[in-house]
DNA sequence: TCAAAAGTGTTAATAGTACACCCATGA
DNA sequence: TCATGGGTGTACTATTAACACTTTTGA
């Protein structure tokens, strides 16, 4: 029985991150200029080995830990990369994850030891590998996610007010959001809840901060922003011929 | 440089594959019944591993032809699958893909020497490991690129009738459609040429035969069928909770 | 007093859905 | 002649998109 598979090759597998930040208006990605080979100096995706008796998603999950000091942080698979020569060093073969983070809350320490830094999605320096691929890939798949499910929410802290809510949806469409169509929407989900608390840093008026209900979402699981991946994904698809 | 990886373990990779035919108005999957361990008896779905030199899309290919015989298939990545004991016997990560195929076309003699039968969507066999998993998964990546592009002519001969098409479309959704609108969209896509061919077989009185036209899709690639992955979508995520 | 962001409704256009009958033919 | 699948149009509803002004307040 043993046979069955010993006739065949082994390989390294990898997993690689694509973390998602939220600031100042910005979508961002913590990146790594790799002070080790192989390519040494030049900027990725945060990555790590699958590890004897530790399943792919386990793996993708303590990498992101190793770097951000989080747990328990929203991540979906985006795929596996297998080009026999993607990493010029030796065959490995890589499972890319998206994670979103709150820009606020990991821990600087380690970051700061990774030599990682956040990038704005819109202007990434080069990429080693097929790292922009994978960037790419994942871009798509929170935008479908985030057009269906209220994930957006692990991006903010945990009072925001609707301008930061649109711009994030707006970061992630990459195109402006009409504010009245955008606010009428909000508030057929009952589960995004004003709070009594004000918001003063953004504007002089102020401006009223809100919060997600994750229980109240779970019972009346509405959601109504599926308009603006259509829109997008449109726009993609007369531009991809 | 070689210590960056080698202080890593290596795993077996595998590829599985989710073949799609489409036949009386249902939709198929071709499954092997295992004549070999581990598993043996038991149903799966046509897999292999990775080999040296060959990228991981090319051993899905390779398996592919293997079953069927046939070459320049639709195929897409349905994702990686890695948990530790997926595979009793040794841990394998499998990266499983969904190929489209006409289900006139295959090489018989090959699926036969391979134990393989077609299976219907809809009553399935137990399957081995994660393969059900796999099924599911790949079950709505189709249907929701269904919805976005042309691919459902790859699982047609290349003259069809539109109630073909349309039985094709309610197999991929699961659920029935109305005749008159779904005509009324598919007369908005003329690269749904009708031609002056009749198919008798069908009916006694006769339905006309269409073809896909692809150069004539790729001028103007307006597709029109979105509003059944999202009725899908909508009906799936309600009885989610 | 004015700059800057917050907040607020209506209307028009488009897309989607529901629905029922006649047609042509071979058996 | 009749059973069977092929073929056709209209009216209603829901969703989406476009659009501009008033409010508040700190500097």
């Amino acid at each position: 029985m043993t046979a069955y598979y010993n006739i065949n090759p082994k390989f390294y597998v990898a997993v690689d991150c694509i973390i998602f930040g939220f600031d100042k208006g910005k979508l961002k990605l913590l990146l790594l200029k790799r002070n080790f080979e192989p390519a040494m100096g030049c900027w990725s995706l945060m990555g790590g080995f699958v590890q004897d008796g530790e399943s792919v998603d386990d793996a993708a999950k303590r990498v992101l830990t190793e770097l951000t000091g989080l747990t328990n942080v929203y991540m979906e698979q985006v795929g596996a990369f297998g080009e026999v020569h993607r990493d010029p060093g030796e065959r490995v073969i890589s499972i890319a994850y998206y994670a979103l983070i709150n820009i606020n809350e990991y821990d600087r320490e380690l970051v700061q030891q990774h030599n990682a830094y956040w990038a704005e999605l819109t202007t990434l320096p080069p990429l080693i590998f097929d790292h922009l691929q994978m960037v790419e890939q994942a871009r798509v798949l929170l935008q479908r996610k985030a057009s269906a499910v209220p994930v957006g929410f692990t991006l903010l802290p945990k009072l925001f007010t609707l301008t930061q809510l649109q711009n994030l949806y707006e970061a992630i469409y990459g195109e402006p959001i009409d504010k009245r169509n955008f606010r009428k929407r909000i508030a057929e989900m009952d589960y995004i809840e004003k709070t009594d608390k004000i918001d003063k840093t953004g504007s002089k008026r102020g401006a009223a901060l809100y919060q997600f209900n994750e229980k109240a979402y779970r019972k009346a699981p509405k959601f109504k922003l599926q308009s603006y991946v259509r829109r997008a994904e449109r726009k993609s698809i007369s531009s991809e011929s």
